[in-house]
DNA sequence: CGCCGAGTTGAACTGAATCAAGAAACGTGG
DNA sequence: CCACGTTTCTTGATTCAGTTCAACTCGGCG
């Protein structure tokens, strides 16, 4: 998989000038996990997000039933973060954990905000993620609401085809909200469809 | 119910000064819906979030077999916006209908940024917003995906027991994703519960 | 008064979970 | 590079939570 560089991201996306960006990238730290290691564990605090620049991650709750449930994947060009301990600076409700050999930017959330106020540029960038990210959970919580099981799969694979082909099949059904042999059915059923015609 | 004036909401909430919110209150239209009406439908496009000075909004959708889903529901002192439409210029993708007669503020999103870029204390305030809801939505989809039917009623009543009160059944069932009859069902159970002690 | 939507209850049904067991894929160390 | 143990995936049998369909009650409102 290839790497995005941060720096590359901000200067394309956001529409900031170089100097910004550097001074912006430099302040923050670079870390590598490998496969398996956690960013981050239920009940730390931790004052920052995390932009993926290689590899995957995935951020996922534990109920107590001790089941797992993914509520995001991150692979590179995405952010992740608990809210409750990046911005709210309460104990993590969740744990992200790399699902492959990931390098990470750490980002302080009041260097975001910082950052916001001296430009302008910046600040209406960080509101269209925010914004974005809102969006993409209502569809989430829609999709929750409204689809079977195997909607969602085929919505899943529509949505992120690049993921589907980087975790295995028991990660997608923890994010889809159904069992490994429910998922594994749905799609034996498919391929059967599939042949039918 | 009493009423939420936004001026006093945002003097108390945003920490502002008083002649800065009444220039973004100024620039606000207000408007007043019947129970029923619909402060935006699917398909249209408009430019503003909502924010509810009185009276309880729904926002929802409508799926393919013509079964609603109601996303969140907006008593006084929320905001609610189909960001689809408010924040990218597309078409909506679901009404946001008044379920008591309600009064509102139309608030335009570019002149949100216009206040954030002009004003810190209020760039932190939106900011802090958004990362709320999205600790909310968060939640939501957790729940979705760990809890029974019964759990997630039990939710409900904890965290919004106004709204317990003053929406019909039904659309307790809707918001929890779940029928009518399961949700009767659910309450009975509980009921005999809490009575064999 | 009559009607219509909301709520309840019952009976039958079903999509998905659970339990169990075997087969394939994977990575890790020797 | 192979052998090993450990996940992952699949398939079958059974169970169960929640849906569907249908009938009936109730309260409110035109």
């Amino acid at each position: 998989m290839n790497r995005f560089s941060f720096t590359e991201y901000l200067t394309s996306n956001a529409g900031l000038d170089a100097s910004l960006v550097s001074s912006l990238v430099s302040s923050c730290q670079t870390k590598q996990y490998k496969s398996g290691d956690y960013l981050l564990r239920e009940g730390e605090r931790s004052l920052h997000s995390f932009f993926i620049e290689k590899g995957l991650a995935k951020m996922y709750g534990i109920d107590s039933r001790g089941k797992e449930h993914i509520l995001q994947f991150a692979p590179e060009g995405w952010f992740v973060a608990d809210r409750e301990s990046a911005y709210f600076q309460k104990p993590a409700t969740c744990f992200i954990q790399a699902i492959e050999d990931t390098s990470v930017l750490l980002i302080d959330e009041a260097h975001i905000l910082e950052m916001a106020r001296a430009n302008p540029g910046f600040l209406e960038f960080n509101n269209k993620l925010l914004h974005n990210h809102i969006r993409h959970l209502n569809n989430r919580i829609y999709q929750l609401l409204s689809a079977t099981a195997e909607e969602r799969y085929l919505s899943f694979i529509k949505t992120y085809p690049d993921i589907l082909l980087r975790v295995p099949q028991i990660m997608v059904a923890s994010y889809l909200g159904i069992t490994p042999e429910s998922l594994s059915r749905v799609r034996k059923d498919l391929a059967g469809k599939h042949a039918a015609r």
